[in-house]
DNA sequence: TGTACATCAGTGAACGCGCGTTCACTGATGTAC
DNA sequence: TGTACATCAGTGAACGCGCGTTCACTGATGTAC
């Protein structure tokens, strides 16, 4: 049955909520579009009415997942610490969209991997604000380098399956980054 | 119709040499049996005899193509020279598994993460050797920060649509390690 | 060494299943009067 | 404000397709004598 315009727009944002933790936790090809459609409490059959294809909705949930991680703001060391914690390898779900699907993402459309880049673009330039006084090259390249050890941090932490090496990863890319940004040269 | 044990030892090395390839190039999922075993030269029919399922195929094939990559000797600033090169990045089928496949692997069966920890395990002892001297404790800490950076560029830059941007994340990256090994606290 | 035959690696048709997608239908919404 | 009706969001059965897997068959291998 039909339903109202705004009870549509909130089931497409329920749908884009849904999809994007199904996408994170088990992964783009994994999660089929009957899973997200009963996910969000409908069918699968209305999916067509919002999205024009599976392609289009894993690019619209990944630009809106990655708006809405976007919104957060915190200090650098509150940031690190959620970051690379336990507590975040272990819910993808609610996780950092980047960490989650960015692997995935090299085979997806142009469009999701155009959300990819907005996304990694906007993140470096909130992590340059939050560095320490430098030049601006340096700063860049230390929110450039401290991203890629992040993610590549949390990627591995989560597969693999030794407990307490996957958590030893998380604490030394911690460790590292802090002597990295320590270490920044400052700007004359 | 049959074939000799050797000739059948070489089959089956040719099919993990081709799967390992076709995984890093499009992933586990959309690699399907038939088009491994049709780049093997074989036809999908025979898969069964080499291997219980596909499962088990990217099993072994991770292994097998962990097991390749870990045999080169570099000095470590060849090493990270390749690995955060635009060669390194476009030619994932030829590259790193793991940058190639960590992300993956999380969502495979216990025996593909066994074969990935087993991988970073040796990537880490093999990459500690390589730093300069410090504790053992703070070469241990260089290598995973230092690793997990190098996967977290390589995946980063594969994902990323802009050429300059992507080449940017590996440059950036390269200085940032380089940076950072530079201040390891040497041992006392 | 030569022969007869059991073995078994590889073939290709067939299977069942789940997926993305389509479509005729339903009934609440929202507009025209 | 109230009514009649066109619209269209959502439903659920059905589709075609590709996938992982199975299996009866083939013919070269390799062993027993």
């Amino acid at each position: 049955m039909k339903v109202s315009r705004e009870q549509m727009a909130e089931n497409r944002n329920h749908i884009l909520d849904v999809a994007g933790r199904l996408f994170r936790e088990k992964g783009f090809e994994a999660v089929s579009v009957a899973e997200v459609m009963n996910a969000a409490g409908l069918t699968h059959g209305g999916f067509y009415g919002h999205f024009t294809s599976k392609d289009d909705l894993i690019a619209k949930a990944l630009a809106h997942a990655l708006k809405r991680s976007a919104d957060k703001k915190l200090d650098l060391g509150t940031y690190l610490d959620r970051y690379l914690s336990p507590n975040h390898r272990d819910n993808p779900g609610k996780g950092c969209p980047t960490a989650g699907l960015v692997a995935e993402t090299r085979h997806q459309s142009p469009e999701a991997r155009a959300a990819i880049t907005h996304g990694f673009r906007r993140q470096i330039d909130s992590f340059m604000i939050a560095l320490p006084e430098a030049s601006e090259d340096e700063r860049r390249r230390a929110a450039i380098g401290s991203w890629a050890a992040m993610i590549g941090a949390v990627i591995l932490s989560r597969s693999i399956d030794d407990p307490a090496l996957s958590e030893e990863v998380l604490t030394a890319t911690r460790g590292w980054i802090d002597t990295g940004i320590s270490h920044i040269p400052a700007s004359q």
